[in-house]
DNA sequence: AATGCGGGGTT
DNA sequence: AACCCAGCATT
């Protein structure tokens, strides 16, 4: 009945199932001792456990912590009954450094939602979570496990390099088929322990702290000995980057006793977010002097800022989205990063007012 | 299937 | 400079 062992990358499908019940035991065991404590590990309020998965959707979990974006929201709006009461602005206010902010206004709007439609209880049923604004596949199941002990699986980055290099898989983990394994994989694994909230979190933070993207640390692997992975740091395949673009991005820089000219943003994008007025159309064949030059990454483009002296006469009167801000409200206005570096830079050079 | 959304950290 | 990170929504 015994057969040569196969080569790790020959072996079949069956024996990962049949596996499933040993690799989530042993990735559970291995949480259980070393299994790293975060403010929402402590609790399964679905509103903490909500706030931290939002907060860490494409966001470092240092970044959440250590400049206390999450202690400060809690702070500030410790359930949905405040959040939802919250005026956008102070919202977005506190949001103020995370990024991505239309995570800030589902949050908001998802509050809403709760306290009008669901009498401000969280609901339990993961098709109803995922419904909600901001939620997709990876949050619903966060907050099903994590807040519900429920047996739903979750993908992230983290775990889709864990995955595909466990059974060895190169098919893209940005591809349809790639995806529907991978959630396939989760599904089956969570499905086979009695703790999905530790199993959910292990592979996590297996992927965080050992099956690392670059020099896994395969020696101290909870799981090394279900591992079929030949060359784990060729894992996962990815498809390939889109080109980068560059553009040039042209505004404009007027401080006057009242403050600085800002303007917020009105269309689909960046909605409600404040930034140096852009430099009219009809100047950009002559632009003004140039007080500033920087760049910087966004998605698939390197944008090139330029910041111009105030363009026709200063006396003119500015549309609807444009404010004069006084100095004093800056920083807890919500703006994206490259225009406030600017401006700070701007304001240094003059010499005689900081930002904070 | 592609793209936009921001920012920061690591290598 | 390239890559990665507790992704989601829109088209």
């Amino acid at each position: 009945m015994p057969t040569p062992k196969p080569s790790k990358s020959a072996q079949q499908k069956p024996a990962q199932a049949e596996g499933a019940a040993a690799l989530t035991a042993d990735l559970v065991t291995w949480f259980r001792k070393e299994g790293k404590d975060y403010p929402w590990r402590r609790t399964h309020d679905p509103y903490a456990v909500l706030v931290s998965e939002i907060m860490l959707q494409q966001t470092q979990i240092a970044t959440v912590l250590d400049r206390g974006f999450y202690a400060r929201w809690m702070e500030k709006f410790p359930n949905f009954q405040t959040l939802a009461a919250a005026s956008e602005s102070e919202v977005l206010g506190a949001w103020q450094g995370l990024g991505y902010y239309r995570r800030a206004r589902n949050l908001h709007k998802l509050a809403q939602v709760i306290v009008s439609d669901h009498g401000g209880l969280f609901p339990r049923d993961p098709e109803v979570i995922r419904s909600l604004p901001g939620i997709g596949p990876y949050t619903a199941g966060a907050i099903s496990s994590f807040a519900f002990g429920l047996a739903e699986p979750i993908v992230d980055g983290n775990i889709a390099r864990v995955l595909s290099r466990l059974d060895n898989d190169a098919t893209p983990v940005d591809s349809t088929p790639g995806i529907k394994r991978l959630w396939d994989r989760a599904k089956e694994l969570v499905q086979a322990t009695e703790d999905p909230r530790a199993l959910n979190s292990a592979l996590m933070e297996l992927g965080q702290t050992i099956c690392k993207p670059a020099k896994p640390v395969c020696d101290a692997c909870p799981v090394h000995h279900h591992c079929l992975a030949d060359e784990p740091e060729t894992l996962p395949v990815k498809g390939a980057r889109p080109e980068i673009t560059e553009v040039t991005e042209r505004v404009f820089f007027l401080r006057t006793g009242q403050g600085i000219l800002l303007e917020q943003e009105t269309g689909s994008r960046r909605t409600g977010l404040w930034k140096l007025p852009a430099l009219p159309e009809e100047f950009s064949v002559k632009p003004p002097s140039v007080l500033l030059k920087t760049t910087y990454g966004i998605t698939r483009y390197k944008v090139t800022l330029w910041v111009h002296e105030v363009p026709g006469k200063p006396t003119q009167t500015w549309p609807e989205s444009h404010r004069l801000i006084p100095l004093d409200e800056l920083s807890a206005l919500p703006m994206p990063s490259p225009y406030r570096r600017a401006l700070e830079r701007l304001l240094a050079s003059s010499g005689e007012f900081r930002l904070e």
